[in-house]
DNA sequence: ATCTGTCAAGAACACTGTTCTCGCTGCGGA
DNA sequence: TCCGCAGCGAGAACAGTGTTCTTGACAGAT
């Protein structure tokens, strides 16, 4: 039992060249994926398919959870491969991290970040490696917390049913520190939360094509509004002597104009 | 001519009840849009579909442009029955006629925002209605910039590939008012797709399952976030004396703790 | 050596998008 | 008014799909 018996090994080795064969056909073929086509490439007939998986909703969902532990996997080595005391630099690596997988693999990365499949069946397993990216996210933030940094502009107090929410995940979770209480953890969670949303709904913008004919330079746009978002979350540091140079227009009336 | 020949009528109605009856099925089946059950429910037979649209992608083509104008319509129609110088509450309103109808036809919603379909043709009059949503928000920060409005945080400067794009951008469309010169329109445009970013990146997290587990009072988050960006653009009226009440800790070293 | 469970193959079913050909029928021009 | 043509629906057909069932063949364990 110790040793894994030669056929269940050949059998785990044909189940892996079956998921990389259809992670191909998934990059040539786009979404829609055919269980012949891919039982044709492992000179197999589609019927025997079904020795190894039960149906191609089956087949799709481990190529899903392969989806999340990669683009996970790239977002935080990126993340990970940069100075930890530079949290501007973590959080565009970090994006850098998901942008370059995601661009990479654009059919997988619509497999987990598109439109649902029919007939879904999202696997308890998904979950950890789903939440990867913004629990890192999450992480940053509490690392400049710790340190002192706040948001540039006074946040906005979170409703209470949504404090209460956030309050749930952070007890439920015990992974991200509850740190000091001097920006309270749910209001670092909102933020991390603006954050996430904004970094997947540009990358999603660039890879389902709705950046196209409106920005060409996709990079640069990219680290731009990754740095807009760092100065939002307050990781950016300003000078003191820029933090109070506007001028309030508010008061009252019509502006100077 | 004039009277469109009682042939075309009919025909017009056909093609009119193919496509309801298309959307019907797009909303209780989901995505696989198959034409031979449209065909059934029409009482024609498939091929019949065929002296209407010349093929599967024609007709889901169609069902892309409505969709488009019907999500526009709604965002423009909640934006439009808000008081003009209630500058959050437009923008609120805008995300909620989004919000709305993203969620009350969510399988159009993934057909125009989700992953695009395989073979996709994108034709040239989608582009219209796909960018009246960003316009409207533009909008709306043009009259906040009109009145003097500025955000809160002082808005890192655009790259200048990014500037010039933006710049051309608003030379081709000659929609969108030049305005003063105090916040630099390129600027506000690129507040405006932020915002844009966000407001679809939260719709389609919470349309396509990102949510669960996760947040369930999603009216309120979708509201506080709503108004979270409107900060951020500077939309909401802050009393002046808050505008400097928060203390700068990137002095040079650690923090207070 | 025999039994048992796994594997691949093949046929079959229901379904899909698409094309072709065939009559029918309403319309426009002569 | 009549003719011919164009548009229309029906039906059959083709290639392709996911899925199920049955039939042999072979490896592993008793």
């Amino acid at each position: 039992m110790s040793v894994p018996s030669l056929r269940a090994r050949v059998r785990a080795e044909t189940v892996e060249e079956i998921r990389t064969i259809a992670k191909r056909h998934l990059a040539t073929d786009g979404a829609n994926l055919s269980l012949r086509a891919v039982a044709r490439d492992a000179g197999l007939v589609p019927s025997a398919l079904y020795r190894y998986f039960p149906n191609r909703d089956a087949l799709l969902t481990t190529l899903i959870t392969d989806a999340y532990t990669a683009l996970a996997a790239s977002a935080k080595a990126a993340e990970a491969a940069v100075p930890r005391d530079d949290l501007p630099a973590r959080l565009l690596s970090l994006g850098h991290g998901v942008r370059s997988w995601a661009r990479a693999h654009p059919a997988e990365y619509a497999l987990i970040y598109g439109s649902p499949v029919p007939s879904y069946t999202a696997p308890q397993e998904t979950l950890v490696p789903a939440s990867e990216v913004v629990m890192t996210l999450i992480g940053i933030l509490f690392d400049g917390a710790e340190r002192g940094l706040r948001p540039a502009a006074p946040p906005r107090p979170l409703p209470p049913a949504i404090h209460a929410e956030l309050h749930r995940l952070l007890d439920q979770s015990p992974r991200p520190k509850p740190a000091g209480t001097e920006p309270a953890p749910e209001m670092v969670i909102a933020t991390a939360f603006t954050l996430w949303i904004q970094l997947f709904g540009l990358v999603s913008f660039e890879v389902f094509g709705r950046l196209d004919d409106l920005i060409e330079e996709r990079q640069e746009y990219f680290e731009h509004q990754m740095l807009v978002m760092a100065d939002f979350a307050g990781l950016t540091a300003v000078a003191p002597s820029l933090s109070c140079s506007r001028v309030s227009v508010t008061d009252g009336g019509k502006g100077p104009r």
